[in-house]
DNA sequence: CTATCTATCTATAACTA
DNA sequence: TTAGTTATAGATAGATA
């Protein structure tokens, strides 16, 4: 098993890449859900696999109500 | 300190939502960062706060960029 | 309200099949 | 490859300041 910290940076390996993306993409979904479930608060998560394949999440609203929530808000209020 | 398991409803008070939120919110822009260096990918994160105040995380390129990349799939490929 | 601490829970890297 | 297991690293709820 893990016997040292993880190191964050590229993996260089191609399946463990697939492998790794695959568990961690189903870990920050369900934190996603869970914080919006507990918070009552819109979360919108896009991403891409390395594959280039689209994954999404969003809580509450769909992806387009969040993203226009987004885009509607004054210019001052975007910058992060 | 924690000695039930977490139940994952709606919480009611609002201090503590508002603690909770800014200690997951961390968690979660923590994991997607991690996620976008370890497997090399692009992610976007838009939450809003309780109180309506808007939050963004995007790995790689900016949030603009990966919205960009998103609104330009073609319609077939952007079902979740 | 904000920040830190820590016991406990949860996620997950390496492993097995 | 993909799915399941498990031991350890990491996240965090509640406490404390």
């Amino acid at each position: 098993m893990r016997r040292v910290k993880l190191q964050i940076k590229r993996i260089e390996n191609t399946t463990n890449i697939q492998v790794t993306f695959s568990k961690r993409r189903s870990g920050l979904i369900k934190k996603a859900y869970e914080l919006s479930v507990l918070c009552d608060v819109d979360v919108a998560l896009i991403m891409f696999s390395p594959s280039g394949r689209l994954s999404l999440f969003s809580g509450n609203k769909s992806i387009e109500e969040i993203l226009a929530r987004y885009v509607n808000l004054p210019e001052h209020e975007r910058g992060r």
